[in-house]
RNA sequence: GCCGAGGUGGCGAAAUGGUAUACGCAAGAGACUUAAAAUCUCUCGGCCUUAAAACCAUGCGGGUUCGAGCCCCGCCCUCGGCACCA
């Protein structure tokens, strides 16, 4: 059912010291056009005019708008800045984010101040304790002790997500290494099939998207008939990053040495059953050798130090040797279930332990890395035809040698920091009465469990959390048994904040911690019925968000981890709904005026406070609205700022000329306005919304035209999105009226339009004449023949004549 | 290698298959001023030119069409993401 609301949202800010950057400026801006617009638009009529523009119709976008801001104020960023300080994050953060709120306001952002809430505040992350509770009880929380990504700047371990492309940590740019320690995982793999398939399920009905409702030939760079409407991008790296591979898993005997009775057979997924009849040699990871080796397997010493070196590499160095690849014969040797052959089983690190099996089967002739591997170590290369992948998988499953089987590039998520920053994890350790992870979950009652003020709390290089240094904090009861317990002293990542945020604006407020207090009064389990009896109707009533703003460099993180905690809530029957973004819009990134990308140690950081107090806020809104297509990542210009102080400037020599009636020629084209400023917004196309009010107002201005106090107001309106101040001094209503309509209007048949003549598609002239003549032939064509240029071209016969209405002529001679 | 987005003036860029270069910046000339800044007016793709007209121009080569920056085929280049994923 549409909901008549529309929820436009701005990824949330991590408010660092440096304050708002112009980066921010450009999403924030585009937020708040949006929101002032539907804002205006919700409170016309439902039934609008015929007349108004395409767009508008159809759409259930409009009704009351939701556009609150707050702000992600955990992390290590904010850590590592009140270490350098040498104060505590607890004071320093709220003066961070104060800034930023007086930054934006210094701006004209009209959001929906009373919602505000930082994720940092012990109100807000009791809710993110007791959604991690939820996450525990489902399941979908164990403790493993793997090797994880480990930044030794941070100190602290990373999810996959967090580590770049060039293996650096995505905060601090360290290069990351792999450390052993047990950690807290969130099992998001059990969710990979969903949170692929929801990508493209139909979660949008096509007519309530006002986008969809244009006509238009052109393939939008987005999804627009089927599921999400995201930026194809970014749906495109999600489902990379999930990485669905359907195979097989196979079944090799291995002629297994007595050191090691176990070692009877061993498994390898392919995704290239067809090709199991070239096999001529099985490679197996370091790490799965290294487990034979551990249960009795008597390598010799070639093979030992092998693995022992690989191991110790990173990631990082593994990769390196991409070219030349390296590996040791075990000695060992497996049987082909195919064709029964004796095929060597070697250890090479370019097999990776944790994606199938980590047991490859060689096959050179068909496979590029296995032909290397092949040619450095002399290894049989086969010339054999392909069989029939299903006869093969049909005859290996008949013989129980072989599965389908689905692997996926998506990894569970290391969910545990070694840092004081964070939410802390509400669990105990109770040797009493813990279970399979040896740990009692805190009760609701307990919550918030409150990070405490610590004077030191500097990360250590152990492993270990700066909280366990806290005695009388670990130190604890068992919610259970009431005996001795310690608490968890790992801390969560930055992205739990995040992970629900958009689900606490609705109904977030000053009054929250109040009203949950009534509740702890009243019962044992007071966020379950806070979210039943407050939160829940307010979600129902604003989620999903409609439109989402913010930067692409969320796309496997973020937006990833919120669309797997929406759906765990929906299976707890905490939500109705299974995605939580609608429409996704991503910002190009604004680059410093040398092309290079902002930062403080290059000192070409453009400040917006600075640019406001020398250009003013409509001015610098607008530049950021205008200085190129929003998506697209832009250099800062402040020469090009001027642009826009003349602009407003202009405007307000055209609102001078004001008269009883309209020129016709101005209403024509204010109308023609009113559905290009409409259609710029909704198509986040603000730059040539703004270019089409210039040209207005270059009209208006540079003649003898005049506009009616009624169509200057209506002008002032479709301004004020994009400079509210100006609006305003225009119109004083101009930010808070409803949304003007533009209808037709009686002058549109009067006004002279221009048709280009062509000559076998070449223009020869152009011939004036008024609208209502220009789209009919015999009209149009009565001054074409008449015209000099038209007689010099095609003074002969006209074979054809092609004519489109109020447009063009095209003769073919 | 795979996936995605792009390539149009000096620069940022416009353009439902229908007058390419809108809008803005910069630049040049002029006005105002003692002067500068600001402001205003005009010019501003290339070629040729006193001017006009013609011709040539949307990365390259083909194609479809009355008509292509846009659609199709084949390339080149730039940016972003992923990647020894079996």
């Amino acid at each position: 059912m549409a909901k008549d609301k529309t929820y436009v949202l701005g990824m949330f800010p991590y408010p660092s010291g440096e304050g708002l950057h112009v980066g921010h400026g450009r999403i924030f801006s585009a937020v708040d056009v949006m929101g002032r617009y539907f804002r205006m638009k919700g409170k016309q009529e439902s039934q609008s005019s015929d007349h108004s523009p395409k767009i508008a119709q159809g759409s259930e976008l409009g009704g009351q708008v939701l556009s609150p801001m707050g702000w992600d104020a955990f992390g290590l960023p904010a850590e590592n800045a009140a270490i350098k300080a040498k104060k505590n994050p607890i004071d320093m953060v709220p003066h961070n984010y104060g800034n930023f709120r007086a930054q934006m306001k210094n701006l004209s952002f009209d959001f929906d101040w009373k919602h505000e809430f930082a994720t940092t505040d012990p109100t807000y992350y009791g809710f993110t304790q007791w959604l991690f509770l939820h996450l525990y009880e489902a399941g979908l929380v164990y403790r493993e002790e793997v090797a994880i990504n480990w930044c030794p700047k941070c100190l602290t371990g990373l999810a996959n997500e967090e580590v770049m492309g060039d293996g650096t940590h995505e905060r601090c740019g360290t290069v990351v290494t792999k450390k052993s320690m047990p950690q807290w995982v969130m099992k998001i793999t059990n969710y990979a099939d969903r949170l692929l398939n929801d990508l493209s399920a139909p979660v949008i009905q096509s007519s309530s998207n006002p986008v969809d409702d244009r006509k238009t030939g052109k393939q939008e760079n987005r999804n627009t008939n089927m599921g999400l409407d995201w930026p194809r991008g970014i749906l495109e790296m999600q489902r990379n990053w999930i990485g669905k591979k359907e195979g097989v898993r196979v079944k090799f005997q291995v002629e297994s040495p007595s050191s090691l009775s176990s070692l009877t057979a061993l498994e390898v997924f392919t995704t290239r059953i067809d090709t199991i009849n070239g096999v001529t040699f099985i490679v197996v990871a370091p790490e799965i050798a290294d487990g034979w080796i551990n249960g009795g397997f008597e390598a010799n010493e070639e093979v030992k130090k092998y693995i022992e070196k690989s191991l110790q590499k990173s990631d990082q160095t593994r990769q390196e040797g991409e070219k030349n690849k390296t590996g040791v014969d075990t000695g060992l040797k497996a049987i082909n279930p195919w064709n029964q052959e004796e095929v060597p089983i070697y250890v090479a690190d370019y097999v990776l332990p944790d994606f199938g099996t980590g047991c490859v089967m060689g096959v050179p002739q068909y496979d590029e890395r296995d032909l290397a591997f092949a040619t450095k170590y002399n290894l049989e290369v086969k010339d054999l035809p392909l069989d029939k992948y299903e006869d093969v998988l049909a005859k290996l499953t008949k013989d129980k040698v072989a599965n389908s089987e689905t692997n996926w590039h998506l990894r569970d998520w290391v969910f545990s920091r070694q840092r004081y920053w964070g939410e802390p994890i509400p669990l105990v350790y109770c040797e009493k009465c813990g279970d399979q992870n040896g740990v009692v979950p805190l009760t609701e009652k307990d919550l918030p469990l409150e990070l405490p003020y610590l004077e030191s709390y500097e990360p250590t290089d152990t492993g270990e959390s700066p909280l366990s240094r806290i005695n009388e904090w670990v130190n604890t009861k068992c919610p259970k048994c009431g005996g001795p317990a310690r608490r968890e002293t790992d801390t969560m990542p930055n992205w739990a904040g995040s992970c629900w945020y958009f689900l606490a604006f609705p109904w977030w407020s000053e009054k929250t911690k109040t009203q949950l207090d009534e509740f702890k009064k009243k019962s044992e389990t007071p966020y379950t019925n806070f979210w039943k009896e407050v939160a829940k109707p307010e979600i129902d009533k604003w989620l999903p968000v409609d439109w989402y703003l913010g930067g692409a460099e969320h796309a496997v993180l973020h937006l990833l981890y919120a669309r797997f905690w929406v759906k765990v809530f929906q299976d707890r029957g905490l939500l109705d709904f299974s995605e939580p973004f609608l429409r996704l819009r991503s910002v190009g990134m604004v680059l410093a005026e040398d092309g290079k990308k902002m930062s403080k140690s290059l000192g070409n950081v453009i400040n917006p406070d600075e640019m406001v107090a020398k250009f003013g806020s409509d001015a610098v809104r607008l530049y950021e609205m205008f200085m190129g297509p929003w998506d697209q990542a832009i250099s800062w210009d402040t020469r090009s700022l001027i642009g826009q102080k003349r602009f407003i400037e202009r405007i307000g020599e055209a609102v001078k000329k004001v008269g009883d009636k309209t020129s016709p020629i101005l209403s024509v084209n204010l109308v023609k306005l009113g559905e290009k400023v409409e259609k710029g917004i909704v198509e986040q196309k603000f730059n040539t919304a703004i270019a089409s009010i210039m040209e207005f107002v270059n009209m208006w201005r540079g003649s003898d035209l005049v506009m009616s106090q009624n169509d200057v107001n209506k002008f002032a309106q479709l301004l004020s999105p994009f400079a509210p101040i100006c609006a305003k001094s225009i119109w004083d209503q101009a930010e808070t009226a409803k949304w003007p309509t533009f209808e037709e209007v009686s002058e549109m048949a009067e006004v002279p339009v221009t048709i280009a003549v062509q000559v076998n598609g070449k223009l020869r002239a152009t011939v004036e004449l008024e609208s209502s003549k220009s789209k009919v032939e015999s009209e149009v064509m009565k001054i074409v023949m008449d015209n000099e240029q038209v007689k010099k071209w095609a003074p002969g016969e006209i074979k054809k004549t092609i004519f489109i209405p109020g447009k063009i002529v095209n003769l073919v001679v």
